[in-house]
RNA sequence: AGGGAUGUAGCGCAGCCCGGUAGCGCAUCUGGUUUGGGACCAGAGGGUCGCAGGUUCGAAUCCUGUCAUCCCUACCA
């Protein structure tokens, strides 16, 4: 077999890539930074999607959808926001295909050309504030709590698989609210949703904090997120959330009649999103050289059962696939998800490799030996150990296991974030931490310039000014400065 | 956008320097033997050699043009 994944210690890259295409989540297709997603992928996609949208719900939101395209002049309304995105727009020009009259299949038909071009949207806060103006009168109107799963498309330099391709899935809550009080809340609190979701299902901890300002969101206030910490040392953004006080409320005119009367103001907005970059965080935190590992809650199979079907001896293939059968609608009565592998033309080895790489977290084997004895062997796949447990109490055992896994994956990337965020106070020290990998907690005087010039020399940003972090006073790593507070630095995905 | 490289079967490649009508591994299909950690044997199918021109009796190979992709530098959920 030449299936093999190369070694993560070997190129991180390679495997990385080796796990998406191998492991059946995604594929390439003939567009230059477009992927597709494929069942097995999308299937963990709509699990993340299937829980974020029920504590949207569970929050107040409501779905809605608005258009793909989006006319080239909202984007300009609001002067950052253009700044922010018009580099990567894909623009739409023309409305028709003909045929080529020197016959070389179809042309863009030179009289179909818009009289104002569209965007393809790279986020939808114009054509939602422009949707909003309408909605919104009255303080009895607000607050507006509205989510859309959908599409996006940034046109990238450099791209890779589901940490940054050209087109991705996410979703995006756009709020609208009468008072920056209120407005703050919310994106506060849908950071503590998707941290919450990030530590609970994906198993993934991360660390809450505000962007600086040279990272803020383009037309935000102020920019919250989550940061968390892969496997090659290197920080990745996990999701955001946005306050957009009332600049978007300005450029599109959103203005509301307060309680009480009086004069009209302008509502405070909030935005936040998860995208499928978050595929990419959850193979790049637990996975390691045999293939995935996914957290229980995320898996599309969590049990698999592989009988060793005995091709000579129907009778006793077929006790084991009674067995296989029992054990299955024991487990799916609990609400486990299960598979039983009945292929024989795959030998066993073959299929063990097969379910590493694919990540279900519990592996169940019975062959005719194990039937005889009343025992099934029981695999899991963080840690790749395996057990023989008695028949009557498998139920109850692959319950708790699973239940095992999801703590001890998420006890391992702690451990692992833990051994890796550091507390820096000198710039050698510094640059040496950088190179090494990891976050550092470090004073910054404040300046862009110097958080500017910081990156130049290291390659590391400042990821956040966490949430939890107390006042200290100490010295800039850099200039040396007065500071009030430590920063988190890392390199970036 | 600047520098480097590569386009040959679904995937990974050889062949090109020195022109003679396309090959290897994996995958696929058929038959058989296997099955407690990625099985083996036998056979089969699959190609406008990125595209367009040119040189030549003859081009994957030489020449010209063109398109695409990948890697390294500047911007990004």
């Amino acid at each position: 077999m030449s299936d093999f994944i190369t070694k993560r210690s070997e190129d991180i890259n390679k495997w990385y890539n080796d796990l998406v295409i191998k492991g059946g989540l995604a594929d390439y297709s003939d567009v230059r930074g477009c992927m597709v997603i494929k069942p097995y992928g999308y299937a963990i996609w709509e699990k993340m999607k299937d829980e974020l949208d029920r504590k949207f719900k569970e929050t107040g939101h409501v779905n809605a959808y608005f258009p793909l395209l989006i006319p080239k002049s909202y984007l300009s309304k609001e002067a950052s926001h253009v700044e922010g995105f018009a580099k990567e727009c894909a623009v739409v020009t023309h409305y028709r295909l003909k045929n080529d009259p020197d016959g070389n299949g179809v042309i863009v038909d030179p009289e179909a050309k818009l009289e104002e071009e569209l965007i393809i949207r790279p986020t939808s806060e114009t054509i939602i504030w422009n949707t909003y103006k309408n909605w919104i009168q009255s303080y009895r109107d607000l607050p507006l709590l509205i989510n859309q799963w959908a599409n996006v498309v940034r046109w990238e330099m450099r791209t890779k698989l589901f940490l940054r391709t050209a087109e991705f899935l996410w979703q995006e809550g756009h709020t609208a609210h009468a008072t920056k009080l209120e407005a703050i809340e919310e994106t506060e609190k849908m950071l503590g949703v998707y941290a919450d979701f990030c530590a609970d299902f994906m198993s993934m901890p991360v660390y809450k904090g505000v962007k600086t300002a040279s990272e803020r969101f383009a037309g935000a206030e102020d920019t919250y997120c989550i940061e968390a910490l892969m496997q090659d040392g290197k920080a990745l953004q996990a999701g955001t959330s946005h306050f957009l006080g009332q600049n978007f409320a300005k450029a599109f005119d959103v203005r509301f009649m307060p309680e009480g009367g009086g004069k009209e103001e302008f509502v405070r907005a909030t935005s936040w999103g998860v995208s499928t970059r978050l595929m990419g965080a959850l193979i790049l935190t637990h996975s390691h050289d045999h293939g995935l590992v996914l957290p229980p809650k995320l898996a599309p199979t969590q049990v698999v059962i592989i009988p060793f079907l005995q091709a000579k001896n129907p009778e006793v293939s077929a006790q084991l696939l009674a067995k296989s059968e029992e054990i299955k609608t024991a487990l799916n009565k609990l609400g486990i998800s299960v598979q039983i592998d009945k292929d024989e033309t795959k030998r066993p080895g073959f299929k063990f490799a097969e379910y590493e790489l694919k990540g279900v977290p519990v592996r169940l084997v019975i062959g005719p030996r194990d039937l005889e004895n009343n025992l099934i062997e029981v695999a899991r796949r963080d840690n790749l150990t395996k057990e023989l447990v008695q028949a009557e109490t498998i139920i109850e055992h692959v319950q708790k296991l699973l239940e095992d896994v999801q703590a001890n994956i998420y006890q391992k990337a702690m451990n692992y974030r833990t051994e890796h965020t550091k507390t820096i106070d000198t710039w050698e020290e510094f640059q040496k931490q950088i190179e090494l990998g990891g976050f550092v907690y470090a004073h910054w005087d404040g300046t862009a310039e110097t958080e500017e010039k910081i990156k130049e020399l290291t390659k590391a940003t400042i990821r956040c000014i966490p949430f939890d972090m107390e006042i200290s006073a100490g010295k800039c790593i850099l200039t040396g400065n007065d500071s009030q507070k430590r920063v988190l630095f890392a390199r970036a995905h």
